[in-house]
DNA sequence: ACCTGAACACCGTTCAAGT
DNA sequence: ACCTGAACACCGTTCAAGT
């Protein structure tokens, strides 16, 4: 029997399908390697054809950030703000998580799409029922920043390139140790302390979701001592001079 | 009189000469005109001369970073921690602020050069001189992310683009503030709080810098706070459970 | 040994020629 | 009217041929 043709060929092409294919490109060859013209092909299409369906690669991202964005978990109609906000934060790291170039996706995006305004209609939401001012909680909004998306700028890069720093010898390991710690003494001793389970060096070991959740909670206790103290941006400028 | 040949021709090319034409044309092109040729017609020189002086265009990159890096003042050696800290991140900014290439730059690099460790290494040594323990330095460092450099995720454009809404005829203003009411009402009450002195409309008319300040001060002060309590990650980490 | 023109393997997007 | 091949105006980088 003949070999059916690649469901691409059959089903006609739309823009979820282009959006579908595009974030698993991206998942699985890297956000670098997702152009026009790869994508097509994945798609066993010419690539003129993606056109059709988005204007340029610009809305190709943005279309790929409100697929992320759709991976949330919706807000919580909860009046304990505090854990409705962390509940929420928490799901948007899973799903940026997931997707490793999403990050780099929303950084990038200028304009904002609706999915992405109606995620942070319903966010601030969130403060409002528990009870926020208006004034407090477009400051929170701008303080929670990129952890809103679920990330923070991580310290030192811990991506691809030194998963195993078990095929460096230990010799040329002791020696880089020894340098740093002449060159750079605090962060050696900042990363010493850091734990780690596998004896390796800098960026490594330190526990990136509690890191991330430290961050958040400082934030959060923050935001609910100047709830409680009804602090207002003019007052807070007034004091300031 | 015959007209002397451009300077760059006479001077020979450096390291120093490359970076700094890239800063310029980064600066007055926007990072996305920076390309290795457009650098090289910049510099009257052909495409493949720059690469004597780095080795590709990622390398170009992080030494642009290490010249924006190098326009931040000092470390303080001040027992004032608090004081250190934030006037070397206002700093930053300061410096962030001429360059608006340079966020997204410092974003995009995964490795860390030199001049990085070197500003890192001293921002460490701030805490650490104002008596904190290591193993809160560290975590003050993750939940500073960013803002270590001066710069913070923006919640809605404001780059160019909406300057003006002088030249969208108000009737039209009108109907997308209606609009905007229906279907992101928490958004447009925050915009509509937030102070503006040009009656604009979403993420004009508030005051970034004290955005910044308002964040980094609830950081600052939660640190401040935990220090006071010798806060340890291993108790905190025990309380979560 | 150093320098560099041409070439290679790509891009995103336009456009006119085909059906 | 719709689709698409070829073309345009770029990229970063390799490499071999020139001095």
């Amino acid at each position: 029997m003949t070999q059916q043709p690649v469901t691409a060929r059959r089903t006609p092409l739309n823009r979820d399908r282009v959006l579908a294919a595009a974030v698993v490109l991206a998942d699985e060859a890297g956000i670098e390697s997702l152009s026009m013209r790869r994508l097509a092909q994945e798609l066993a299409v010419v690539p003129m054809a993606i056109y059709k369906h988005v204007a340029n690669k610009e809305e190709l991202l943005d279309g790929m950030v409100d697929v992320i964005v759709g991976e949330i978990g919706p807000a919580l109609h909860n009046p304990d703000w505090k854990d409705a906000v962390r509940t929420r934060v928490l799901s948007a790291r899973q799903a940026l998580l997931r997707h490793p170039w999403a990050r780099q996706a929303i950084e990038s995006r200028t304009g904002r799409t609706a999915a992405v305004l109606e995620y942070m209609d319903d966010f601030i939401g969130m403060f409002l029922v528990g009870g926020f001012s208006v004034d407090l909680t477009h400051h929170a909004m701008h303080a929670l920043g990129s952890r809103m998306w679920g990330f923070t700028q991580e310290l030192f890069d811990n991506e691809a390139g030194h998963k195993s720093t078990a095929d460096v010898p230990p010799e040329v390991q002791a020696a880089m140790v020894q340098d740093m710690s002449q060159r750079y003494p605090n962060i050696l001793q900042v990363a010493m302390a850091a734990r780690h389970d596998d004896g390796s060096v800098v960026g490594q070991g330190c526990d990136d979701q509690f890191e991330f959740e430290f961050a958040l909670d400082l934030l959060l206790d923050g935001f609910e001592r100047l709830h409680g103290q009804d602090w207002t941006s003019e007052r807070a400028m007034r004091d300031r001079g």
